[in-house]
DNA sequence: CGATTCTTTGAAAACAGTCAATCTGTGTGG
DNA sequence: CCACACAGATTGACTGTTTTCAAAGAATCG
């Protein structure tokens, strides 16, 4: 399973041999069944994370009950709590596993050190940073801008495929709607 | 205008007065006034954009014209659209100045090379970057999860006395509102 | 002070949410 | 292999909220 961590680095930039292993040397793989948590609210999440295979779901329950999802990790993709690893302070999200997942986990210290003594592995880590938070500025304006209809068309096309991964109920509330008004808006779609 | 940013950049860690110089010479200071461009959709955008004082938005406007706000950014705030930046493709944002504001500009070039040359520097700004990527997530969870009333109260939260430098239009088109929404939430909170 | 910009209000229409019931598909155990 | 159980999706009727459009009322800048 490390390999597709290494795949991944590898496609990224150009790691030594060495380096790919001084990576491996802190890392430790983590498998998840359908419907396991990774991390609980209120824990305090100490590492990084690379999804090698499978599919995570970061959310949040409010007063009611209701879940509502920040953010899904496929395959390929980095997970984890960045505000509770950096405050130290407890987690305020769950994280869990939608699909049978696999997940390279690498304490932070560790990657910490990793950063310092790799500088390309730093220059990756802060491209992904960047790329992150304008994939986040585009979903706040989707989020503000886009009508029901939109905001579906749009995840759509910025995730091929995700949505058929993905419970009806767990798209609705990662676009900030009810499970029903999903199910009317794909009607209404269909309909063309 | 500079010492606003110096004092700005001791405060988040020590820099020595070379590297203080160092930055400030490849500063350049532009003063906007009350409306003024900075950043035109279409644009490509090239710096590093630190604003001084006053306060600036950056927004999008869709095909029926309505603006949607993406960011505030007052004194002591970076600015900027750095998914231009990073692709060097033309910005899809407008940035202009809801006060008559004062911004420190440094081409992205200049930038890099400072972020090479001096450690701190690259430090502090990867801390912002993680910050407002934690920032952003909360936004996207205050804007799928939240009612209007509560919308507005997470801003005041956030941003105490901002709302009073910004028109009621404007902080509308930041909550995803409309102004007359808005202003019918706010004579309910008055009632209470 | 005057013009412009911004905010508020009203009424109607569109939209999304709620609750409850039904339908569908999948997987499990008998 | 079937039947049942269960989670998820859909539908209907209703309620509540937000938008839209238009007009009137404040506030503010020059």
């Amino acid at each position: 399973m490390y390999e597709i961590f290494s795949a991944y680095l590898q496609s990224k930039a150009a790691f030594t041999p060495e380096e790919i292993e001084a990576i491996r040397a802190v890392s430790r793989i983590k498998k998840l069944r359908r419907g396991a948590g990774l991390l609980q609210e209120g824990e305090v999440w100490r590492y990084h994370c690379f999804v090698c295979s499978g599919l995570l779901r970061r959310y949040r329950i409010d007063e009611k009950g209701v879940e509502h999802i920040i953010q899904f990790s496929p395959e390929n993709w980095w997970a984890g709590d960045r505000e509770s690893l950096m405050s130290g302070q407890p987690a305020k999200f769950t994280i869990d596993a939608v699909e049978p997942t696999t997940v390279v986990l690498i304490i932070n210290e560790d990657f910490n050190t990793l950063l310092k003594n790799i500088p390309t592995l730093n220059d990756v880590i802060n491209l992904i940073l960047q790329r992150s938070l304008n994939a986040s500025q585009e979903r706040i304006h989707a989020a503000i801008s886009y009508t029901g209809e939109e905001k579906l068309q749009d995840f759509n096309n910025r995730f091929p495929q995700l949505a058929n991964r993905v419970p009806q109920y767990m798209l609705a509330s990662y676009l900030g709607l009810t499970p029903e008004t999903l199910s009317r808006i794909r009607k209404q779609v269909a309909k063309k």
